[in-house]
RNA sequence: GGGCUCGUGGUCUAGCUGGUCAUGACGCGGCCCUUACAAGGCCGAGGUCGGUGGUUCGAACCCGCCCGAGCCCA
């Protein structure tokens, strides 16, 4: 076999192929700036389309997710481009967090404790290049329609200044706060951390019964015995509860309870959040074991024991455990229980406790002074915000809803993290007066910058110390389409501008649904502060790829699919193909033979357009009338450009996908070119077939960039043309041109036609077989040239009155959707008589008598059997009778 | 434990504002080299629409319960 030959010009010689067409194309596009957004504040927000995309983390790798949710995206920018003109789909790098701390620290071999913040920053930015550069080059392999001159990084500065204004405004607008209160802490980092950076674990412990006395003189009983996986936690213990239901322990409630070897003294109070089912139904609540605690101790207004510190070491509340880590601490006062007579019973478990995603260790419950951003008294108007956004699908729309309606606190937004943004705060060394930044001097770290005043306002005080945390990665997340706008503070003005005013609000936000409650919710409250707008007119949810099985990948699993083997075995065209074909929102299998379909699909393309090539000049004259096929196929071209049109609007990919897929490759392939093939000189032909063919290039741009973009350089641009104008996805989306068509007569003619394909097939004769004698009797009027064509017919008779047949009722078809209505229950009547024959029809007044009713003729609808009695065989056909001799 | 979503031929799916032969693709079997494409064309087989109870003249579709899967939150 030769080896294939080099194509460095579009052509239409040979067979497709994709590995060079697709790379060549992507390289071209993005060195031409076919993409290219270029702003105009001016401009009419309504004709400029703008996409708020994820920045996924580069550091990672490139997986199916990444390829899935940036090719949905590109559909909709593909689309919009050619139908609606400029469009920004930008890109985001999120290299702003742990992840690209600990890959510069393995990278160069350092730590970050050794250098000031802002330098290990710098080196982070640095060390990040690299990995940006290769994801950005993955990222164009997947040929998607990014401006990738419009990109963001989360590590840059810029990013860096309008977090901290958005930090500044929220703070001026009394949205933010900084209270102490309990919250998730990891020990092991030290920090404190949101609820999505938790994970459950399965861990073995033990179950400890353990003794409490009552105190008093006149008490119901002696002792009660709870049970606890964490007896280091009995300092803690501030109170006990018993469930106000349960009868068997309601002597105790009032009473005070003393704690073993501790000896400190409790209250026992009745709580409805008590698990009856678990142990002795009597639990103990301490400062702070889980999150039900913190929820007695605000309800109840408990006391603060604080037995363990940032470290998970045990204060000096525990007396002779001070300075014992947690784990030897419980051991330790397991064994003195014990001694002492109050451990009651042991037992090993195995239960799921909470742990830090990234180091695996459980996470406790802390109070610190912490940041916050105020959310719970807006939920209405951040319910209300969803509700004006377009859902894509709309089901998802609850999800974020029940969101809302089930939260309980408000945001937590610091991080007692080195890497990160910081927050531009310093407190007075005297009064703890907060001194924010001066909005013009972002971006500042107050660990390197002094604060913008030089004494304290509220007690003249001169120290300061500087906040040291960063902000919840979240909180920088949730500000891209102000990123991507451009929103900064205009100084002389005194108030915050977009540099790109026209692109918000944005016209779609993608999400994953994994996700809404953190990065869609965040962003809607984030920028509805700041603007009072709704961030986006719509949100596209896109579902999970899954396994072949059905089963979702993960790395335990070892069934991941990686896109850099699948884009080495297939095209980048029949991927997204594949990518096209679930619902949005749905998830849904990663499946080769579906990769294989798209394959097929760019093989027939190409070949049609091939064909197409030899049967008609490139731009042929539009003649003043055209004949009946060639109308007819061009009227359903205008229905389908307008249905895909509506599709590709509303995010129904995969609908667009099929319907145009089953037009091109049934209707125009199958049908009507084998019928062009056959009227090769006819220039209504030709004209049609040169419009429906650069028509179907533009209704597949969306779909396969790099096939229709070849084909189209190859027959419909002048070579050296600049790309930008010349581009197929540059062009006017297609729109139907009004084509009037007997679309019956059409229809009929397929019908036929397939009709007479199936009798070859089945007297296994060749489909080039010639056919002598065709009679027809049904509306074909202006196909019978295209019959006696493609069919290769010696005479086709087109028969004014119906065969003589000889009729006999076959069967009564009732229009139940009018008939149940009407009749109800007699329906069922109705068809009994119906199938015993038990009616009468009264042809004269066109009315069917049966079960004792009238039925009028819409009703109804008699289906014939008919039997030829004449020369030849007959085929019926939903709308024809044909004949063959 | 709570909420949301999903369950349709061997596989992936359409249909789900109720109307009676349930759509298409892949796979499977048979036939056909026809003025692009045999990696094509034509024909065919294959379904208790997860289970169950109900509403209705009529249920894949609406409602209840159960089973299974996924996501989110406890």
């Amino acid at each position: 076999m030769d080896a294939p030959e080099q194509t460095d010009e579009p052509s239409l010689e040979g067979d497709y192929e994709p590995e060079t067409v697709e790379s060549r194309w992507q390289q071209r596009w993005v060195d031409e700036d076919v993409y290219a957004y270029e702003s105009d504040p001016e401009r009419d927000p309504n004709t400029v389309y703008a996409i708020d995309t994820p920045p996924p983390t580069v550091s990672g790798s490139l997986h199916m997710g990444h390829l899935y949710g940036h090719t949905l995206q590109d559909f909709a920018a593909r689309f919009q481009r050619m139908h609606d003109g400029a469009v920004l789909f930008p890109f985001g790098y999120d290299d702003n967090g742990i992840a690209s701390e600990r890959l510069t620290e393995k990278e160069l071999d350092i730590r970050h404790q050794d250098y000031e913040r802002r330098e290990f920053q710098q080196l982070c930015r640095e060390v990040c290049q690299e990995y940006e550069a290769e994801f950005t080059e993955k990222m164009q392999g997947l040929g998607c329609s990014i401006d990738w001159n419009n990109t963001y990084k989360t590590i840059e500065p810029r990013v860096q200044r309008i977090s901290q204004l958005s930090f500044l405004d929220l703070y001026e607008k009394g949205r933010e706060y900084r209270k102490k209160a309990p919250a998730i802490w990891c020990p092991d980092c030290e920090t404190a951390i949101s609820q999505v950076e938790m994970e459950d674990d399965e861990r073995g412990s033990h179950f400890n019964d353990i003794a409490f006395e009552l105190v008093g003189d006149d008490t119901p009983r002696d002792e009660f015995v709870i049970s606890t996986t964490r007896p280091e936690l009995i300092p803690a213990c501030v109170s006990v509860f018993v469930h106000p239901d349960d009868e068997a322990n309601q002597d105790l409630v009032g009473e005070t309870a003393r704690i073993p070897i501790f000896g400190h003294e409790v209250p026992i109070i009745a709580d409805e959040r008590v698990d009856m089912e678990k142990g002795s139904g009597i639990v103990m609540c301490c400062t702070f074991g889980d999150q039900k605690d913190i929820e007695w101790y605000q309800a109840h207004d408990l006391p603060l024991r604080v037995a363990i510190d940032e470290s998970a070491t045990m204060t000096d509340l525990a007396g002779d455990y001070e300075g014992l880590s947690t784990e030897d601490a419980r051991e330790a006062i397991v064994e003195d229980l014990d001694a002492e007579g109050y451990l009651r019973d042991r037992w090993e478990i195995s239960h799921t406790v909470q742990v830090h995603e990234r180091c695996e260790t459980p996470v406790e419950f802390r109070v610190s002074k912490q940041w916050y951003v105020e959310m719970l008294d807006h939920k209405d108007e951040y319910l209300e915000a969803g509700r004006e956004m377009d859902w894509y699908p709309e089901k998802m729309f609850t999800r974020y809803k029940h969101w809302i309606e089930g939260l309980e606190w408000d945001w937590l937004i610091s991080r007692q993290r080195d890497s990160g943004i910081p927050f531009p705060v310093w407190y007075c060394g005297d009064c703890d007066h907060e001194i924010v930044a001066a909005k013009e001097d972002l971006p500042v770290d107050p660990l390197s910058d002094d604060p913008p005043v030089d004494s304290c306002p509220e007690c003249g005080g001169d120290e300061f110390v500087p906040e040291d945390d960063v902000f919840d990665t979240w909180a920088t997340s949730s500000l891209t389409p102000l990123i991507n706008a451009g929103w900064d503070w205009d100084a002389d003005a005194e108030t915050f501008r977009m540099e790109k005013p026209e692109l918000y609000p944005f016209d779609l936000r993608p999400q994953g649904h994994d996700i809404i409650s953190f990065w869609l919710f965040h962003t809607v409250v984030k920028c509805y502060e700041h603007t009072g707008e709704v961030p986006f007119d719509a949100t596209m949810i896109n579902g999970h790829v899954l396994d072949e099985n059905r089963e979702k990948m993960s790395k335990s699993k070892g069934n991941i699919v990686a896109p850099d083997e699948v884009l080495a075995d297939y095209p980048v065209d029949a991927v997204r193909f594949w990518a096209a074909s679930a619902a949005v929102g749905d998830d849904f299998p990663y499946q080769e033979k579906d990769l294989r379909a798209g394959e097929k699909l760019l093989r027939k393309l190409w070949n049609a357009s091939k064909l197409v090539d030899t049967l008609a000049p490139r731009d042929p004259e539009k003649p003043d009338e055209l004949e009946a096929i060639d109308r007819w196929l061009l009227a359903e071209l205008d229905d389908a450009i307008e249905e895909l049109t509506a599709q590709l609007e509303d995010y129904e990919f995969a609908k667009a996908r099929d319907r145009l897929r089953t037009f091109f490759w049934n209707t125009f392939c199958d049908d009507y070119l084998e019928i062009a093939k056959g009227r090769e000189d006819n220039p209504s032909t030709q004209y049609a077939l040169r419009t429906a063919h650069r028509t179907f290039l533009e209704l597949w741009a969306p779909f396969l960039p790099h096939a229709t973009e070849e084909i189209w350089q190859a027959v419909y641009t002048d070579d050296g043309a600049d790309l930008e104008d010349s581009s197929i996805h540059t062009r006017d989306w297609p729109t139907p041109q009004g084509y009037e068509a007997d679309l019956e007569a059409g229809e009929t003619a397929m019908e036929v036609i397939s009709a007479l394909r199936r009798y070859k097939s089945e007297n296994q004769l060749p489909l080039n077989a010639d056919l002598e004698s065709v009679s027809v009797y049904g509306p074909i009027e202006g196909f019978e040239g295209a019959i006696r064509n493609v069919m290769h017919v010696q005479e086709l008779t087109v028969l004014e009155d119906e065969p003589e047949v000889t009729t006999e009722i076959a069967s009564i078809d009732l229009d139940y959707s009018t008939l149940g209505p009407k009749f109800g229950s007699k329906v069922g009547d109705i068809d009994a008589g119906i199938e015993s024959g038990d009616y009468e029809l009264d042809r004269d007044a066109g009315v069917l008598r049966v079960a004792g009713e009238e039925l009028a003729a819409d009703l109804f609808e008699v289906e014939y059997e008919r039997t030829y009695s004449g020369e030849g065989e007959m085929i019926e056909t939903e709308s024809a009778v044909v004949i063959l001799e």
